[in-house]
DNA sequence: ATATAAAAATACCAGTTAGTATGTTTTTGT
DNA sequence: ACAAAAACATACTAACTGGTATTTTTATAT
């Protein structure tokens, strides 16, 4: 019992190093003896718990990357309230409060979705599962503001929620480039027009 | 003179089997070797063109990935007619032309955005440069619009250029992960909303 | 024609890559 | 106490990486 706890303890210490390595340098440029290095074990003990690169990758993306999104993006969206204010004070909240290394950093899913995306089906199918989840919990609250109106009737759940997840996505990667954040205010009042619009 | 073409074709020639394995693989996950091997040529061809990987990136960003985004999506902006028209045949025609294969790769500047925004500087400020032209060529159309009244004067210039641009990589990115346009037809529904907003 | 310079090829380097083979140490059930 | 298994370490491989040094081929100017 105490060497599966051990077990677990080494897993995830190797997932939480390797996400933020992921996060900072990329997937495929990131080597299994810069992650273990970071653990301060050997790769023996890596090839011991994971059997190659990918299947990391898959457990970064199912553990880390899709916890991040849940956690920022996902379970806000279902709070009790006012689902147009919700909707508003998540997307635009979140954005604010990131802190420099992730704006600078991008997105970790939107990362993945552009080094990895074209890449492996099994790749796809994770990331495609998290942006489900994402557009699900979106649709559900645009229904819930429907009902409750306060939100328009008359626009499509899916094309709101697809395109607001686009246009966040798009800016965490463009904000990158730039070493300010003149490019996110202009995002934020092309959000509040956007919103305008679908607000009852 | 003869010479002077001669390497003017060789270095065009690795210029173009370069973008087209970046698109594909990525630039840091693409190799000298493996460019060269598509020229025919040898490694020391290459090293006698260009003194390193990063000069090569630089040249690929600003000729080919430029190139692309100016001729479909900068340059139309510019041509006569209804300001409102064009904006909205632009994003909307834009995303239904392309094949296959560049739905699958996503946006070639926006996988060089998400790969190496944050990495070098010299990359950064060739591609913060092409964010702009295309940022400024929308603004000023916006602008053409309001003075022809097509398009709402209280809305921000800056604000919808960004939110168009960030919204249309997105969805570039996360097109990838599925394997049919349906999240498109959900992303150009989106988009109609948003410019219903801003029209006159 | 020939010296010179540019273009390209060949051979190489030291470092890195994912992954393997084979150990040693630690935990566990008996 | 001890055999088995799990956890981890060490040493290694073959292929690949960006880049260099050196030589051969081709074009050019006189």
């Amino acid at each position: 019992m105490q060497q599966e706890l051990k077990s677990e303890f080494t897993k995830q210490l190797i997932i939480d190093k390797a996400f933020n390595l992921f996060y900072e340098h990329g997937f495929k440029t990131t080597s299994i003896d810069k992650i273990m290095k970071e653990t301060a074990l050997s790769k023996g003990a890596f090839y011991h718990h994971y059997k190659s690169k990918k299947e990391l990758g898959l457990e970064v993306i199912q553990l880390k990357v899709q916890k991040r999104v849940v956690d920022g993006m996902i379970a806000p969206l279902k709070e009790p309230g006012n689902a147009f204010d919700i909707l508003e004070s998540v997307f635009i909240n979140r954005l604010k409060e990131f802190p420099f290394y992730d704006k600078q950093h991008g997105c970790p899913m939107n990362n993945f979705i552009n080094e990895l995306g074209d890449n492996e089906v099994l790749y796809q199918t994770a990331l495609k599962s998290i942006i489900e989840k994402w557009k699900a919990a979106l649709i559900e609250l645009i229904e819930r503001g429907k009902r409750e109106n306060s939100i328009k009737q008359e626009i499509s759940n899916q094309a709101v929620a697809v395109y607001l997840i686009s246009s966040f996505e798009g800016i965490r990667g463009i904000r990158k480039l730039y070493d300010n954040d003149a490019i996110l205010v202009d995002y934020l009042s092309g959000l509040q027009l956007y919103l305008k619009q679908i607000k009852v």
